[in-house]
DNA sequence: TGTATATTTAGACAAATATCTAAATATTTT
DNA sequence: AAAATATTTAGATATTTGTCTAAATATACA
């Protein structure tokens, strides 16, 4: 969990992960939106992967990107014990 | 937004939100459950205040610390964006 | 008014983080 | 096989962060 909300605690990051709600993208194609370099966003990339937050899969010299929504549900769950119960 | 990412990426903030769930507690309450100086829980609990997460009230020479869960409802809403919607 | 208690503020320091450039690896194309 | 393209790894550096001790502030008590 903690190397969840790392992960999340970065714009960029975060920015990335919005962008691959439509689209799974490249690393360069994540790169290109950035003006950021491309190791950084590499790096970047990495950090969302060991959070799991997204999942690659290489094709001939491309890395695709693409979100991993479930990870979101246990810090949801974790958020959400907060809320006072609703009756019923 | 990014203050409350910031505010959630420590072990430590978290776990007193999860303190403050039962009852409201004193900055010395609170620091009483860490091995960490008193000064470094009030630089946490700051953090926390500064991103919403706590409220404080003073009674006296103490000062009551707690929960504001209204923040969270935010980055829940950021987070489910990213899951696929159910079809009704 | 002076002392004890509760908490924060200030300043210092080590560890973690985001960024960069240069080099390495892997794949495709010519 | 060599060159081009896509991406990562390595190493360096500046900034941010968590922690500490010492000092400051505020309130209560005797």
């Amino acid at each position: 969990m903690n190397i969840v909300f790392k992960a999340l605690n970065d714009a960029t990051r975060r920015q990335i992960l919005e962008m691959l709600q439509k689209n799974d993208l490249t690393a360069g194609e994540i790169a290109e939106n950035f003006n950021i370099s491309f190791p950084s966003i590499s790096h970047h990339l990495d950090l969302l992967k060991q959070a799991k937050l997204v999942t690659t899969k290489k094709e001939g010299q491309f890395i695709y990107y693409s979100l991993n929504t479930t990870v979101m549900d246990e810090i949801v769950k974790w958020l959400l014990q907060f809320k006072p119960k609703k009756n019923k």
